[in-house]
This record gives structure tokens, C-alpha cells and sequence, in this order.
DNA sequence: GCTGATTAGTCAAGTATCTTGACTATACGA
DNA sequence: TCGTATAGTCAAGATACTTGACTAATCAGC
């Protein structure tokens, strides 16, 4: 991500990202997701807002509540990073060969589904 | 492992003691294999050194060089590491069975053993 | 309708784990 | 024996967390 021009990118903000939502999530369930404390959320968040890849806005339903959502440069973003994972997959699949690599992903998504994260 | 009395554990600290042979390895080795600065791993050592879980030898075949290896108490602490890890790996073998549980093994290796790491 | 407890978010300060830069001491090769 | 590379150390700064203290809004029960 960051040879393709996204400076920004680091793997803190890539765990957040990946709990957010196309139509936007609320921060109490990243928090909740996350398995870090509110206060982690929170900076991340910040950041990611300064770098114009996310936005806050207020939830309709709860006065409280902020939803976390893709600006427009956040979506673009993150389809080159759905394109960028896809060419490291395939260099898996390259080493062990489609068959074993499908095997691999249903092994470790049986492995590690619906398992107790130990959040905080 | 904090739960088994070991305080001092951490995730990198972690990362770093399974690069430690029992017999010692010199400092410079840990770099080399870690992917981290020279500076990180004598910090990381640094640390562990005052926890009582490793300590730095002189080498004798280069005076600029340190071996770092275990005292007893560290290597005390990493057979109960070892028993942990045999009891969440039995975690994993009971989701997907013993059969499985080794393919899926075999399939990680073969798909990520002499990967170039990137490193620094 | 109040009120007390819970939930969502924010601000501040501290810790762990990295980074780069600058440096010393030792080893090695032409 | 002189220049260069290697092993390690010291210092300062960045990132990604933590806990504690706080405000504001919601909600459940009386």
C-alpha cells in the first residue's frame, strides 16, 4: 500500500479498517470488535480522519453514537488494497496450487471461526 | 503465559526468545533473522536481561560479539511456554481433528517456508 | 416525570515497541 | 597498516497501545 502511493497506510489503521463497513459502522462496534480499548479506537480513528480517509457522523438513531465511514478517497483506497491482497494470494496459490490453496483457506477458516478472541 | 505467573511476557518479547537457541545465539543473529533494527533487539534484550530471563555472554571467538542465551530461570519459563502452546494447539486439533489438524500444518509450511520476509 | 445506572465518546498522561542517527570497539582484507 | 565492514551501544523521536477521569445522552424502574 504504501509503494502504491498510501503514505498513511500502517497495520494499526489496516485492523481498523477492516471492521469498517462499506455504509459505515458505529465506533462502539469497532470497539467491541476490536479486542483494544475504546481510547485506541478513538486515535486511530482520529488519524484516519485527519488523513481524509474516514469521516464521523452522527447516528440518526443515538445522539451518543458516531458512525465511522469511507470518505471518498478512503473507498478508493481500499479497493487498491483489495486488488493489492488479491496478487499476494496468488502468490500462494503459485507455491501450493489452486486446490491446496482453497484446502489451506477452508482448514484455517474452520480452525479459527466463532473462537473466543479473549476481548478487553 | 501471564496467567502462569510470567509477567514479563509480551508479544515481541515473545518474537524474540524463539530466535534463542538453547546453547546461546549471538546477538547478531537475532537481527539478522528478526527483521527489526539492531537497536530494537538490544532494547528487547535489554529488558529481558533485567527481567532475569536471559543473560549476555561474552563470545569467545569474536570480542566485539555477545551471546545471548538463558538463565535457569528463563529456561524454566520456556517449558511452560511450550507446555501452553502443546495445550492451545490441542484447542485446534479438537475443532478440526488430528487428521486435518496436520494437513493443515503441512499446508502452512509448504506455503510459507523459505518466503522472502522483506526484511530490514 | 425523575433519578440512578449504563453507554458512547473525548481528553490527558504514561508505557511498550519500534524507528533513525551518531558513536565506539573490534575484525578483516588488500 | 590502513580503510572498510561488522557488533554493539546511547539517545531521541514516532506509533500504537494502556489506564484514569470526565461529559453527554439514553434507558429502566419507580
Amino acid at each position: 500500500m504504501r509503494e502504491a502511493g498510501h503514505d498513511w497506510f500502517t497495520d494499526a489503521r489496516a485492523n481498523l479498517l477492516a471492521h469498517v463497513a462499506r455504509a459505515g459502522t458505529p465506533q462502539s462496534v469497532l470497539i467491541s470488535r476490536m479486542g483494544i480499548s475504546k481510547q485506541a479506537v478513538q486515535q486511530l480513528v482520529d488519524g484516519l480522519v485527519a488523513e481524509g480517509v474516514l469521516e464521523r457522523l452522527p447516528d440518526p438513531a443515538d445522539s451518543r453514537s458516531r458512525i465511522v465511514r469511507y470518505t471518498a478517497a478512503g473507498a478508493a483506497a481500499i479497493r487498491d488494497a483489495d486488488r493489492i491482497k488479491r496478487e499476494i494470494e496468488s502468490e500462494y496459490r503459485a507455491r501450493i496450487g489452486d486446490q491446496r490453496f482453497g484446502m489451506l483457506m477452508d482448514l484455517l477458516r474452520e480452525a479459527t471461526e466463532k473462537l473466543d478472541t479473549g476481548e478487553r
